[in-house]
DNA sequence: CGCCAGGGCCATA
DNA sequence: TATGGCCATGGC
């Protein structure tokens, strides 16, 4: 088993299976992933409920650009958002909203299509792909940069790089992948941030003491 | 009060 | 390729 597979094991049984990136719809996760870039998600989840229940590619398109920013606004960088929100809209109709269609391409075509989404950029994409298309690529976010900086195993120090390292040393496994990526998350809150020597991880070498304990 | 959160774009060198 | 400024709200 990889060390990998092993650090997955490890913080799986800790904190066994988190109820990660809850949605009603594909498309609604897809929205969502705009609208955290760089922000909390309680904000996000502020912005989803001013929907009203009434998330869909059509109203997007057809909402002035100004309702549209009011209703993200809680989310932060609305101006931005909204505008970004309308152009993967825009990309997902090119689809026909057909999750079964986009999922028979290859998924780094797939990939490549989102990249050139404006206000999509390497873990939008990566997001959309594995939570809302449960497609088998591995997100790469600020916790699991940290995370793998913790380690004396060298993952690469790039998005590309981690994610790469990720997907090699796994089994392709979408389901896998979602999960460690919230396993993650969940372990990197739980770090402190002002007391680096104070992990949350058992793997770690400067958590054993704490283990014994 | 200041810090920062589940990034990405753009200008600059 | 690699930094740095910028975007904005709400929780703590």
């Amino acid at each position: 088993m990889s060390k990998l597979k092993e650090i997955y094991k490890t913080l799986s049984s800790r904190y066994g299976d988190l109820e990660w990136w809850p949605a009603e719809s594909p498309f609604e996760v897809i929205v969502g992933a705009v609208l955290t870039q760089n922000t909390a998600w309680t904000n996000v989840e502020k912005a989803l409920g001013r929907f009203e229940g009434n998330l869909s590619p059509e109203r997007i398109l057809n909402m002035p650009t100004e309702e549209l920013e009011e209703i993200v606004r809680p989310a932060g960088f609305f101006r931005q958002k909204s505008r970004y929100l309308k152009a993967v809209t825009e990309w997902f109709t090119g689809c026909n909203c057909d999750i079964d269609l986009i999922r028979s391409a290859p998924l780094s075509s797939i990939r490549a299509g989102l990249l050139k989404v404006r206000g999509v950029g390497n873990e939008t994409a990566d997001s959309i792909l594995l939570y809302a298309f449960n497609l088998p690529t591995f997100v790469v976010d600020a916790y699991t940069v940290r995370f793998f900086g913790r380690f004396p195993i060298n993952a690469g120090n790039s998005y590309m790089e981690i994610k790469d390292f990720c997907e090699r040393n796994l089994p392709k496994d979408a389901k896998l992948y979602g999960d460690f990526h919230a396993l993650i998350v969940q372990n990197g809150k739980e770090h402190c941030k002002k007391k680096p020597e104070c992990f949350g991880c058992p793997l770690e070498k400067s958590c054993e003491k704490k283990m014994e304990e």
